[in-house]
RNA sequence: GGUGCCGUACCCAAGUGGUAAGGGACAGGUCUGCAAAACCUCUAUGCACCGGUUCGAAUCCGGUCGGCACCUCCA
């Protein structure tokens, strides 16, 4: 399978090549555990789990490390603003790394729920402190840093290909009107890589350092954890497109400074969620999360289909009627896997119409990730009336193990409704004898009443089933 | 103010020079006492607008209008 993707960097598609063969190094920003994920931020992560997965279908083995970010980091990158871990301490009266734990948990069990399968290694920043240290130190010695006001800064004029990743023009960005520069910075786009005299009060998160007592700044930690599980040159760096101005750059300035390497081959960035006030974002307080998705009576499996139904460099248009529409091909794909695994067992060997269709999907999948193709590709092959059951089995399940869908775990066998409650199933019973007395004006007047007290009535072969109307899990 | 992106049917959304994927919704049909489910069929001579290049443009160039993002912590 052909494999190429855009790369920030070169600003190209490119063909992918990865410095091992058969081998792939990745490194995906991974959350900030000071609140729960929102769905935007979540969109980042199919698209990385369906980045790791082409990889792997592809024939790479691919290790994945993600960091998970529980030091509190600053409101604004100056030696200013706010702690958002101890801003929620705070508000929630627990203990910092309390809330770190409780917000870990929770956002791999979001991922989880969205069949985002779990990096190799998901590390803490909190257990890397020392690795930190060490890498500050690497740039101490090599004279890219500075101390000033107590803090440690990395001076980007030391690296002179500063802001290459987001093609900063360092003239116009330096004479731009910036507000409340810090004073102790030489130049204003220069960056802290350790913090000490903490302003804060009750300031939880301390290290000892060479430079005092004190923590990192928030660039450090995917530079120095990256580097430690997959080398001091690796395959793949993704995140946000967010992080392209200012956090990757800094990533690169210090990584690159510190082992006069090429730091990442490929960077590959996801474009964001909009809501229909804008982006989505933490920080601005109101956000759907995955939970409220749930609670609204979707499935996880409708948002990973409503993400992969966007092309992952595109700003993706959230809204309820989207979400509607995400569920309702999702439960259409999923009655449709239950009634070929009825009718068949998935075939050993495909077909060549059946391989066309998947020669079709790893084609678009491969060529710059596009989803939205290889889900048009599926359906195609659903319909196909010239590919036999068994095969369409087959190949959807080759398909799934990019889409990520979990079809071959989707229980074949039509689940026992849970049974109405007596006064239901009293009018259920009237309701048959009247059918059965072709009373059908009796029928329909009871139909009416049963569909009045929330449930919805379907007349199979088999008899008469009802489910309840507002409970719309699980197609 | 600077930088970049986008504008495709009722909605979402692919397609970046060769004659408009896919999904949802709607409508019609088969089936059904009715309803539901399922299946089938249908929905853009046109891709914001104007002009240009080309044998050929949604795709390239210029302009106009509209929307958005980034430049500040953010996936």
């Amino acid at each position: 399978m052909v494999f190429s993707v855009y790369n920030t960097m070169t600003r190209r598609v490119e063909p992918f090549e990865p410095i091992a063969k058969d081998f792939v190094r990745m490194y995906c920003c991974g959350p900030t555990v000071y609140n729960f994920a929102h769905i935007g931020n979540l969109r980042t992560y199919v698209f990385e789990d369906v980045l790791r997965r082409t990889l792997e279908f592809a024939g790479y083995r691919v290790r994945h490390v993600m960091n998970v970010t529980d030091v509190g980091h600053l409101t604004d990158d100056g030696d200013d603003g706010e702690d958002k871990m101890l801003k929620s301490s705070k508000e929630t009266g627990r203990d910092v790394y309390e809330i770190a734990r409780l917000y870990t948990e929770a956002f791999f069990a979001d991922t989880d729920a969205l069949h985002i399968l779990r990096p190799e290694t998901a590390c803490r920043a909190t257990e890397h402190i020392g690795d930190m240290i060490a890498l500050i130190k690497r740039l101490e010695e090599g004279g890219h840093t500075y101390q000033a006001g107590g803090n440690v800064y990395f001076s980007i004029d030391t690296f002179p290909q500063y802001g290459e990743l987001a093609r900063l023009n360092l003239d116009e960005l330096r004479s731009g009107a910036r507000i409340d520069v810090d004073v102790n910075k030489r130049n204003p786009k220069d960056f802290t890589l350790w913090f000490t005299n903490s302003k804060f009060e009750n300031q939880a998160m301390l290290w000892d350092s060479p430079w005092g007592r004190g923590y990192p700044g928030w660039h450090i930690e995917c530079s120095a954890m990256s580097m430690k599980y997959l080398g001091e040159t690796f395959d793949i760096h993704c995140g946000g497109i967010d992080h392209i101005p200012v956090h990757h750059t800094n990533e690169i300035a210090q990584s690159e400074a510190a082992t006069g390497k090429p730091w990442v081959r490929y960077w590959i960035h996801g474009e964001f969620l909009l809501s229909d006030k804008g982006k989505m974002s933490k920080s601005k307080g109101e956000f759907l999360t995955l939970h409220v998705l749930v609670k609204k009576g979707y499935d996880p499996m409708d948002y990973r289909y409503f993400c992969l139904g966007g092309h992952y460099r595109s700003q993706l248009q959230f809204s309820w009627q989207s979400m509607d529409s995400a569920r309702n091909a999702r439960r259409n794909l999923f009655d449709r896997v239950v009634e070929l695994k009825q009718k068949a067992k998935p075939a050993a060997v495909l077909s060549v119409e059946a391989q066309r269709y998947l020669d079709l999907f790893t084609e678009h999948l491969g060529a710059d990730l596009n989803a939205p193709r290889g889900l048009a590709d599926m359906w195609n092959l659903l319909k196909d009336p010239t590919v036999v059951d068994g095969e369409k089995l087959a190949c959807l399940y080759q398909m799934d193990r990019i889409l990520g869908f979990n079809l071959e775990d989707i229980p074949s066998e039509i689940k026992e409704e849970p049974s109405a409650p007596e006064e239901i199933q009293l009018l259920l019973e009237e309701r048959l004898k009247a059918k059965r007395e072709k009373n059908y004006t009796r029928a329909d007047e009871l139909r009416a009443i049963v569909e009045g007290a929330g449930y919805q009535l379907k007349d199979t072969p088999n008899g008469t089933t009802v489910t309840k109307s507002c409970n719309q899990n699980q197609g």
